[in-house]
DNA sequence: TATTGTTATACTCTATAACTATA
DNA sequence: TATAGTTATAGAGTATAACAATA
């Protein structure tokens, strides 16, 4: 199931983590990069180097917050990116619904709630 | 789902990969480095520092078979470790079924074995 | 020629500690 | 004193190329 979505994902050049950050700072304009470690369960020194990159890339911008954070924004080009990502999202999730035979279909979603965070 | 089955097999002093190695090698005595990578999926230049650890830790001995492999086998403390590392593995198994209400657990197999490998 | 196991290497992901500059 | 972001570093997982020994 991941490699399907890291495949989807790399086709835009982007790994899974990338897509989640473009995905919720689109959402969430002028996040910081703690709240957004906070929210993907990742180490402050490791999101360092994945803005950097995604500010490379020309998809993101950081305007000072206060003197300590800076707020992050998509581009117009990460806007569009992040928009192609949600769908390739989308498209992953229901590619494995797909699978799953119509009858039983339903029942999916809340047996994996059952076990999600618990 | 990963982390809770990391975590019980890390009590043991051993990664997921490890206790797979261990595991498989129990039930196919003799079994080649090669052959375990194509069941595995892991790489054979990969795989040389795996066993070579289970090796030096005294899980797994190494019997020439041909001039080019090596049949595993576990030694006997070995085989005690995997017999722990299985229980562990159905533990986990058990305690994710545990979170699923009695109602809907005869659902999930199917439902996965529906998206697995397809 | 092909296969087994090894070595070397590189890239990614993740984790910790220490630093700066701010609050 | 605590927080935001950074740097440096280390461990683990994974990938490829090349080699020696053997089939």
């Amino acid at each position: 199931m991941r490699a399907d979505l890291a495949r989807r994902l790399g086709d835009l050049d982007l790994r899974t983590t990338d897509a989640s950050i473009l995905v919720l700072v689109g959402a969430n304009p002028g996040i910081t990069q703690s709240y957004l470690c906070k929210m993907l369960e990742i180490q402050r020194a490791n999101m360092t180097p994945l803005i950097a990159r995604l500010d490379v890339r020309g998809l993101i911008v950081r305007a000072v917050a206060d003197g300590r954070s800076q707020g992050l924004a998509l581009t117009d080009a990460g806007s569009d990116l992040a928009a192609t990502a949600l769908s390739a999202m989308y498209a992953h999730e229901e590619y494995l619904l797909s699978l799953i035979p119509d009858e039983q279909r339903p029942h999916i979603m809340p047996l994996l709630s059952s076990i999600w965070r618990e």
